[in-house]
DNA sequence: TAATTTTGTGTTAGCGATAACATAATTTGG
DNA sequence: CCAAATTATGTTATCGCTAACACAAAATTA
């Protein structure tokens, strides 16, 4: 007990017994056995955070941000990416819980049933984030994509440009994707815009080389068009480093726009259009909020769900 | 005991027994304690990955191959990330051990004594990947970064470049970095190239900006320089954009070459001429190496120290 | 049918820490 | 100088699970 005290800081222990027990550590090479305390205390130290994709700055920023707050109040973060599928996430998350995190975010709000049901009765705070679910489990950090997208889209119409277009996954494992395409279908349906053109590749993650193709094949099918908005900075890029390749000036023949504000958008020449969305403040938001909540948890006094809208705003550059 | 065998698979049960039980579980939403679980059982089912960034596709594939590996055996991966920094890794690597990891694997080979003296000491499978350190803790999974940058100086070299610079980072952060330079300049000293030419800029993680700043600085202190290796494709390719931002050809007026062959290299214009390492691969044999270590641990036959050597390949592309 | 094997279920004792309480050693204050 | 307050250490029970073994029930074999 002396000892478990020695290693913890703050317990009253003499001065000179810790020095004793600290030798005894170094020597034995001892390591303190988390797993023990944490099923004795019922306090296992971590957070249990699943973002769709590792390989995307993006969400690395939100992870940079959380890692960030939580470490504030000693809690870890224990990452897990979902590959945008539900059914990964739903597994991720029986294996998360399994290890009882004291806290629990997701990306998005749509999950599968059994998942849904997990988080809901799972006991911990929990916090979507990156959307804003029309049902919430609990608490959420995050703005509307379709919203933002409908911004962006006002704002290519108030250049000027009339003939937009969108280039996206095809399927709806991306749900932010697909509300960003929603948000876009309905903004140029208001505007009077001709109806909408959408070209769609594979599945994400979106890649840089699918945008290449994406753009391709929208001048094929709509010469006309004269911006398109990505439902990405990363397939942004590749449209428009594609137009190079082929000589179409961006963005006088076509203006090319994205989403995310990735650093390519910024260092790319032409430097992208995009939205910016606080990546890191989502993150740092979040874990802020989660702390709050884990305080109340054990206080016994759990907080009700609250939500945060986070800021975006068009960013305007040269590709369009 | 027989809810304990009915949730895992492989034990003798009455089928009866385990759809009453299963029922039950599911009426209490009830989720097995994993920590109470490996506290007896003496396995906590996960590994621990050190990376230097999450931000960094290189690193991100090498999680993805090693989640894929360790998968197949049921392990999970617990990521940390250590910005580059031999503190945070100390310890991440300290607050890792403390949950009892069955194998542990870091980037790189430089570590401080304290994580070094940890690591020799856990008792489990250790992999040091990305690089091959002099002195191994255990097990490597890696190449040399210095002879492959010595192989791209060859191949400009071969090509006719004879005035080649190398852009990268100040300080010894990025180890790996640090041994790009070093095989720079020793290729540079054969091959009887002018003395070096290096600029460096901020610490790592390197920007895509940083590389735009350098080529600038470099031209203007060596014009007469007409090739830059830079540390890796997103300063490369910060470099290249800048170029074409002032309107000087590249190739032609001066070649950028990267290192890590990103996605972005392949799906830039000009695509980047770079040095492809099998980032996945190390992450997968090094994935499979740890399952087999685990597993001779396991049995208490435990393995000797192996070390892969992975492959890696100049790939000439436009921008050099 | 009895003896043997196989399969399914129950019992007990820990895993290594900490909470909660008990006690010993020291300091403080009147 | 002694009682009260404070600080330091020790004891015991427990967290939720599984290993190891014991035993009962069913299936197989002789």
């Amino acid at each position: 007990m002396t000892v478990s005290r020695a290693l913890k800081d703050g317990a009253s222990i003499a001065p000179d017994t810790r020095r004793k027990i600290m030798k005894a550590v170094d020597d034995l090479g001892y390591v303190l056995d988390l797993s023990a305390g944490s099923l004795s205390s019922k306090r296992t130290g971590f957070v249990a955070a699943l973002i769709p994709s590792i390989n995307n700055s993006n969400f690395a920023d939100t992870a940079r941000g959380l890692t960030e707050a939580l470490a504030r109040s000693g809690l870890q973060l224990l990452l897990g990416y979902t590959d945008y599928s539900s059914e990964r996430e739903e597994q991720l998350v029986e294996s998360m819980l399994r290890r009882r995190p004291e806290g629990v975010i997701v990306t998005g709000g749509v999950h599968t049933d059994r998942c849904r049901r997990m988080l809901e009765q799972c006991g911990v705070p929990v916090i979507e984030t990156w959307d804003l679910p029309k049902k919430p489990i609990q608490h959420v950090v995050g703005f509307s994509n379709a919203e933002a997208s409908g911004k962006l889209v006002r704002n290519l119409h108030g250049r000027g440009y009339r003939n937009i277009a969108f280039i996206g996954g095809t399927t709806n494992r991306d749900t932010r994707g697909a509300d960003r395409r929603a948000g876009y279908e309905r903004a140029v349906a208001e505007l009077g815009l001709p109806e909408p053109r959408v070209i769609s590749f594979g599945t994400p993650p979106i890649s840089m080389k699918q945008g290449g193709d994406a753009i391709v094949r929208l001048i094929e099918q709509w010469p006309a068009v004269d911006a398109a908005i990505c439902v990405s900075d990363l397939s942004a890029f590749g449209a428009i480093m594609e137009c190079k390749r082929r000589n179409w000036d961006v963005p006088k023949r076509i203006a090319i726009a994205g989403f995310g504000d990735f650093e390519i958008a910024s260092c790319c020449y032409p430097s992208i259009t995009t939205v910016g969305v606080g990546c890191h403040d989502i993150g740092r938001n979040a874990g802020e909020l989660l702390m709050h909540a884990i305080e109340g948890q054990r206080k016994n006094k759990p907080i009700s769900p609250e939500t945060i809208i986070t800021d975006y705003a068009v960013i305007q550059r040269e590709s369009a």
